[in-house]
DNA sequence: CTACTGGATATTGGATCCAATTTACAATAG
DNA sequence: CTATTGTAAATTGGATCCAATATCCAGTAG
């Protein structure tokens, strides 16, 4: 067959304008740029990439469909918003599948990956810049799950933080969060480098259910204005 | 205000072509008439619809953010297809959720919908046509979840269960399925209406990895044709 | 002054048109 | 006869156009 060294990349996997646009709001959404309840106007996105408006409504589609948008028929999209109740269910649903998937990963754990996670601890004990914490936050954890060897697990929990990371940002920033996720991450590391599986599930998931009870009482807090 | 009494439907919040599709192929994916890998042309699909390609492949979009069609750029979509190991997951991840939902459904159950879920399981033991098992099945299993107060955990589930309807079909009808289902259900309600929730959760567990080892291992036998 | 009507404007959703890519297959060279 | 090249048909993805709906605002009746 073909005998020809050259580095071929796959061009028919690329991303297409729909993939890119997908991605960038997906982005926007998840670090909180486009705020609750702000409406995404079509045409506007457009031409901010300079395209029609038909990559942009199969973008919106899918991000209706991972419940970050929702429209409504005529008036457009708008960034979805979730009640105090909802916020409370996907930090429970995170700490069942999040202590699960720990408990499988720390009994396989790799050095190297536990080598990284470490790092990403340190740096995320370390980082003075409030709008890094939450993305070296969820490095530390998703480098502890990521040996699980359950790809779909892991998929339904990068899903679920997509849909709470805004809120999240908040506990961590405004709560004091920061310094008990510090400590609390210190226990679950130490757990998993003594390839201690339940330790670390029942840290992780206590870190969690933590992290809900104080930023609802926040968002409680807060609502009184 | 308006004073006149008249049976107002929300025309605001019908289903748009775009939502019939979607539904339509969706259904179709999980009830197996679409096999796995079979491809889906935009064009035919729109002319059983008598629409344009447009809402057509809104629908496609969001069918493959659900994960129930793969497409490849210019090469359309196809029903995805699960490996033995996706499989082989996606029984564990109901395992984990369903059981978590069982028990907190069953600490609040109404009378009513144990009533409910004894029609259908009832219902089930008695059918004789196959093609309906899987339905009734579902939702018996639902009716049991529904009262648990979790509506993302069940809209989870329920995705999760999308994915390999088509796959369960095969195990209930093919691998006398039924007749173990039956007995499990029974235990499974008996518990629900004996409030023991951990009993519940620890049964639907069993049934559901029951289940999977059995599919596991007729698709692993069939493999060798 | 207030509440309603009607029309202008903006926006979405679908149809049609066009470009780019894949696929099938015939023609041709070795 | 086999492998390769070139071309036609089929298909997807994006652009543009159009219809339907919502929103806004001015005008008008009470």
């Amino acid at each position: 067959m073909m005998a020809l060294k050259l580095k071929a990349t796959n061009l028919g996997s690329m991303p297409s304008p729909a993939d890119v646009i997908f991605d960038a709001l997906r982005e926007a959404i998840v670090e909180g740029e486009l705020k609750d309840g702000e409406t995404l106007r079509q045409d506007h996105i457009a031409s901010m990439f300079n395209v029609s408006r038909i990559p942009v409504r199969e973008a919106l589609a899918r991000l209706e469909e991972q419940g970050l948008v929702t429209t409504q028929r005529h008036k457009g999209a708008v960034v979805s918003s979730l009640s105090h109740e909802e916020i409370a269910e996907m930090f429970e649903f995170r700490a069942l599948i999040e202590g699960e998937v720990i408990r499988h990963a720390v009994r396989v754990i790799s050095d190297r990956t536990l080598a990284e996670a470490k790092a990403f601890a340190e740096a995320f004990a370390a980082e003075t810049d409030s709008g890094k914490w939450a993305q070296l936050n969820r490095l530390f954890h998703y480098t502890l799950y990521k040996d699980c060897g359950r790809p779909y697990h892991l998929q339904i929990v990068s899903k679920a933080l997509d849909k709470i990371a805004r809120y999240l940002r908040a506990q961590l920033v405004l709560t004091h969060g920061i310094a008990r996720a510090r400590i609390e991450h210190e226990g679950i590391l130490k757990a998993a480098m003594a390839r201690d599986a339940d330790e670390a599930a029942a840290l992780t998931r206590a870190h969690i259910l933590g992290a809900s009870r104080s930023l609802i009482s926040f968002l409680q807090a807060q609502e009184k204005d």
